[in-house]
DNA sequence: GCGCGTTTAATTGTCTGACATTTTAGTCTC
DNA sequence: GAGACTAAAATGTCAGACAATTAAACGCGC
């Protein structure tokens, strides 16, 4: 755990990566201890305060977490799954939105995946799933319900379906698709209409689910791929004539 | 941009979550520049090394980038699709290696997503994309190459057929599934006959994208998945006699 | 010897003040 | 008017100090 004593600039942001680097090679495992921020000071040869940024990095990326008082220290952290969940969600959204990916590219790659989670999803699916399926497709046919809270119903219904092939990788990797395709969705006005064709397909895919019909769930979710990919495409040209 | 007053713990992680709060929500765009931290000091009243930490945790997380001189400061920063594609593996990784996510888990969602992209890559896939896939292919059959490398080979092999999708957010989220397996790849022991194995249905895939025939690297793609568990079964149970 | 309260030491969290470094903008001179 | 110089503003780093927190060590009575 060296760092370069020549090159002045970025002086924590170097201690950070030689942390990190040590973390994620394996060398320091789960709850262990790090040297005291006064150690890692000495050892570095830098002040407290650096060696303490460096750690705040650390600590936003939840690789450690700090603890006070005599047995006190930065330790090694166990990454959660609810963790890294929320923070692949994050990235996500926010490469989606800061880089202007078109709506198109990011439909095609959400219902691809989502697709590959059909066959498992009907084979495996519980009544849970199942019922919150049923409960989302109850709340879209609410009259009066914003198109917000529509997406949010939808992205439920969805992360059920995904969740259903009780596979917490694919969940995760998913939710990434998913979820940061919401503030594109968010851009489409849905007319009564449109909804009503949405309901039909979700009804379909929960339909199939619940008869473990893998390929007719598959043929449900190719229809909304193409019918969402319809709606993006109007939203985008009436937001372009605006 | 507010900090509960009463609330003296952990200062600089308010501070970093109201700033990030901001960004996310689009308060602030890309290159908007922050008040300088003397200011942002006086704002949350706070000292500036408390906002200097929290203003180290946007930077480890990319949200921000910092410039010295007059003009310099903290800047809303776009994050880049390579950073975001790093840091996906990285949470990837360390989620798989950390929560000890069972191969068959972890192999299941990697294939059952690389089929989505099959058909895609069928009908995109550059001339490129096939070198890579043939160049890799060679690489395998090398003689006396290390498990690891071999593994290394692997894994562009697969990147090459995600990429060939042509879909950048498909290849982002596909990274981290396939990337992150590598460290359970690599207990693997790959003797020549299961090497000659792997390279026939590498071959197969290959030939199926050239031909764009979809359906037909599905099923080739089916079989690697099946295959591949077998392996890795193997592998568990002689890590577990051992 | 044992249980319980107290002290004490170690560690992180924060503050104050200072200086170094970097970059730009303005100013002054020729 | 062009170029060199200077000043200012901002981040990067440092030193030292104190507060807050926590657990272990200690001492005391029983």
């Amino acid at each position: 755990m060296k760092i370069d004593p020549k090159n002045k600039a970025d002086l924590s942001a170097q201690i950070a990566k030689a942390i990190r680097d040590a973390i994620i090679s394996g060398d320091m495992i789960v709850d262990e201890r790090l040297p005291s921020e006064s150690e890692l000071a000495d050892q570095f040869d830098v002040s407290r305060p650096t060696v303490r940024e460096a750690l705040k990095r650390l600590a936003a990326q939840n690789l450690i977490r700090t603890q006070r008082g005599a047995t006190g220290g930065a330790f090694v952290r166990r990454l959660s799954y609810d963790e890294a969940y929320a923070q692949h969600i994050t990235t996500s959204t926010l490469l989606l939105s800061m880089n202007a990916v078109d709506f198109e590219t990011a439909c095609e790659a959400r219902f691809a995946l989502e697709r590959a989670c059909a066959p498992l999803s009907a084979q495996r699916r519980t009544p849970d799933h199942l019922a919150t399926m049923r409960a989302e497709i109850h709340r879209q046919a609410q009259p009066g319900l914003s198109d917000e809270r529509f997406c949010d119903s939808d992205v439920a219904f969805h992360r059920a379906l995904v969740d259903g092939a009780g596979n917490p990788v694919l969940s995760y990797q998913l939710a990434g698709a998913v979820e940061a395709m919401q503030p594109l969705m968010n851009m489409i006005t849905f007319t009564q209409r449109n909804r009503d064709v949405i309901i039909g397909l979700h009804t379909r895919i929960a339909d199939a689910l619940e008869m473990q019909n893998g390929s007719d769930a598959d043929a449900a979710l190719a229809e909304l791929t193409a019918y969402t990919l319809t709606l993006g495409e109007e939203a985008m040209e009436a937001r372009a004539r605006r």
